[in-house]
DNA sequence: CCCGTGACTTCCG
DNA sequence: ACGGAAGCCACGG
């Protein structure tokens, strides 16, 4: 049992359980997953989905609600681009009303 | 096996 | 209130 792989595969089925229009953080997800001084992995994690279109990567931010993935996209306010086309409000790097719109998969879920 | 890096978070000064 | 440093876990070289 490789627990290792698993988070990675948590953090990736966390994050397609995210609703259109919300938003959580890192800290969030590692924290539901039981390891909440893990949510640099969850970063990690999330980079290794990228190469899943089926995990709206961009629906993860930071706990600041800053798109601190953005530069990890393939064009700059591409991560932007795809929160503002699900209704997400985004203003200079930072998603407003986000503890409005924040998703907790400890308390959702 | 050791070191460096990273899409984070929290604590200390 | 702000900035810097440390802690954290996993992965690649």
């Amino acid at each position: 049992m490789s627990n290792n792989q698993d988070f990675f595969k948590r953090v990736h089925a966390v994050a397609k359980q995210i609703p259109v229009g919300r938003v959580t953080s890192y800290g969030a997800i590692a924290k539901y997953l039981g390891a909440a001084k893990s949510a640099r992995i969850v970063g990690y994690a999330m980079n290794a989905s990228h190469g899943d279109l089926s995990i709206p990567a961009h629906r993860v931010v930071n706990r600041l609600g800053l798109l601190s993935g953005k530069h990890h996209f393939d064009g700059t306010n591409l991560m932007q681009q795809l929160l503002e086309s699900e209704g997400v409000v985004v203003k200079d790097n930072k998603v407003q009303n986000f503890e409005d719109i924040f998703w907790n998969p400890t308390q959702e879920l």
